[in-house]
Parts: structure tokens; C-alpha cells; sequence
DNA sequence: GTCTATAATTTGATAGAC
DNA sequence: GTCTATCAAATTATAGAC
């Protein structure tokens, strides 16, 4: 599944709920948006639990190709973790919106289960990223330092989002310790 | 204004608001929430953005007066950072939710002006809060320190909302730089 | 695949009786 | 201050024509 239709109705949907969450995109405005009529959306996704989930398992697979394109195995570590920081700063900067699967996983608990699934899968497999490349580095405790890291990331946007300013990230991001 | 009735409302209001966002609470569930009707709700806050403000003001008030009771000028910093990391800890396990600013934070976009205005207020107590803690115990760059520390902070509650367990907030908790 | 038409529900909000 | 009654709009979703 992958038509032309379909890419316009995952875009149309990301930009509206990276901006307000579950509740803040509907099939009524995606149509609106790209042109087409709400019933046409059902047609591709039964039901809106079936768009959310599409859509995250498509964010967290875009996301996952650009870590990839981060060579963990690379001699200063540093720079790749400044690099990881790049992939938030990016989404922030280009869309002015926040972390889809950070936004989702602050109202986590008013999500449908699959969608709720899709969303713990982007953490843990930013977490795995994390903790492979912490462990080739020879940092002690990996999988703790991981947690710390990516709370980090989803928090430093959080507060960019909050002072309406993607300067804020930057501000916001600590990577001092592994310099 | 704090009639009984108010901070039912209130009450009923942020247990929602905490869970899903701004879009996840109504004038008629909160109604059939406390056992009232939901225009008797109108009759306190005649509209939606009303409400979320009066919350969003109350719940950066009581947070702030927790902070106050933490003191400032003791001699132990990292035991006072503890303390201030405790009371996100304590929202997240008393009730099982997110930060109520950190969720309209993320969906800051999608916000009525007022309520925005009144959520970027809790974040700037907090990076005042914390720049004063840092700047008695001499600690360099208090402004940015402060705003890693409070990114930190929202960070972590999400990760726990992600992973669907408080135990993950300690282990997001970053403050061995200043022990 | 996309459309029209429509259903059932929920939403924020108002008017007016008590 | 709370109620009944009501409204206009928006929501997810379905049936059936083309």
C-alpha cells in the first residue's frame, strides 16, 4: 500500500497531529487539505486507529533509515551522537513541529492499543540505536545512558515547542559528558 | 473565585487534560464526571480556553509552591536538584499522568493563545527556579544548565508515559553532573 | 478509487426557567 | 448556581452509485 493518494493522506495527517496531537487531525480536514472527500480516506484506512498506526510505523521507519545512515561503528563518538541530535533538530527545524511518537507518548493513555504499540516501538528502537553505539564506545552502563540521552532529545523539543523557538533545542541538548 | 464546585471542575478537568491533551477533555464529560450538568459548567467558565487557563494558572501555582519549599540557599545542590526531580516523580506515580504543561507543551500549536501564553509561563518559573538554584551553588552558564535540567525533567515523564512505567523516569534522570 | 448521501454521536455554546 | 432544552458544527463511519 503506497499510492499517490495514500503518501498525500499520511502527510496531511502527520502535519496535523505533530501540531495537536490524536484528537487534532480528522478525516474531515485531511480531505479538505489535499482535495479529495472523507470517504475516500476510509477506503485506504477503515478507521482512524488504522491511519494513526500507518503513520507511526512510517515515521518511526523514515526515522530509522536516517539512523542507520549513522555509521555507529565511526571512531568519534561524539560527533555521532551530535549527529543523532541533528535527526530532532531537523524535524523540528524544517516542520516547526514536534516528535510525532513524543507527542503521542505524552497523551499515550487516551491512544488506541495499536497506536500506543507503534509509538513504544519508536522508543525502543531509538534506544537500541542508542545502546549499540554507546556499547562500541566502551561508555559504562549503555542501556542507562541510553534512556538518559533520548530523554533528552524528546525533552529538549518539548521545551523548543514551549518557547516557541527551535533555538531552544540547541539550548536544551547535553552532550558534555561524552566530549 | 473558588467555589466548590470550581474545583471539582477543575479537578475533573486536569485528570483528562493530563491524559490526552487539550482536545481530550469536554464540558460534558467532566459534567457527568462530578454529577452536574455540562452548561452549569459554563455558568464558571464560559468557555473552553476560560477553563484550560484557570487550570493551566492553578497548576503552575501549586507547582510553585512546592518549589518554594525547597530551599534554595541549603548547602547540598545535588540533594536540592533530587528534591526538584521528586516533584515530577510525585505527579507521575500519585497519578499515573503526564506533566499538564509538558502535554500542552507538545501541542502548543494547537492552543488557544491564552492557555499557551499561561503554559510557558510554568516552564519559565521553573528555568528562573533553577538559573537562582544554580547561580547560589556557583555553578557555571545557570540559563543553560537550567533549561538541560528541566528538559531533562519533561523528558523523563515522557519516556515513563512511553514505556508505560514510572521506574523509567528515575533511570531518564540525569544528574550526575552535579554530584 | 472516488463520489453522494446519510447516520449516530459528540462537541462548544446559548436562552431562559427555577 | 443549576437546571432543561436546544442549536450549529464537527466527528467517525457506512451504504451504495459511478
Amino acid at each position: 500500500m503506497s499510492s499517490d493518494t495514500v503518501d498525500r493522506i499520511l502527510k496531511s495527517a502527520e502535519s496535523q497531529a505533530r501540531t495537536g496531537g490524536y484528537n487534532a487531525f480528522s478525516f474531515r480536514e485531511i480531505a479538505k487539505d489535499i482535495g479529495i472527500k472523507s470517504s475516500s480516506i476510509h477506503y485506504h484506512f477503515p478507521t482512524k486507529a488504522d491511519l494513526a498506526t500507518e503513520l507511526t510505523k512510517r515515521y518511526t521507519e523514515k526515522f530509522t533509515q536516517h539512523l542507520e545512515m549513522i555509521d555507529v561503528g565511526g571512531k568519534d563518538l561524539i560527533s555521532k551522537l551530535s549527529d543523532y541530535a541533528d535527526l530532532f533538530y531537523e524535524a523540528l527545524r524544517t516542520d516547526q513541529k514536534m516528535c510525532l511518537c513524543g507527542l503521542f507518548a505524552a497523551e499515550a493513555d487516551a491512544l488506541p492499543d495499536e497506536v500506543k504499540a507503534q509509538t513504544q516501538k519508536f522508543f525502543k528502537t531509538n534506544i537500541s540505536w542508542l545502546e549499540d553505539l554507546l556499547t562500541k564506545h566502551d561508555v559504562p552502563s549503555p542501556e542507562s545512558e541510553a534512556m538518559k540521552l533520548l530523554a533528552n532529545m524528546e525533552g529538549a523539543m518539548l521545551l523548543a515547542k514551549a518557547f516557541e523557538s527551535e533555538k531552544h533545542f540547541k539550548g536544551a541538548i547535553d552532550l558534555s559528558k561524552f566530549e
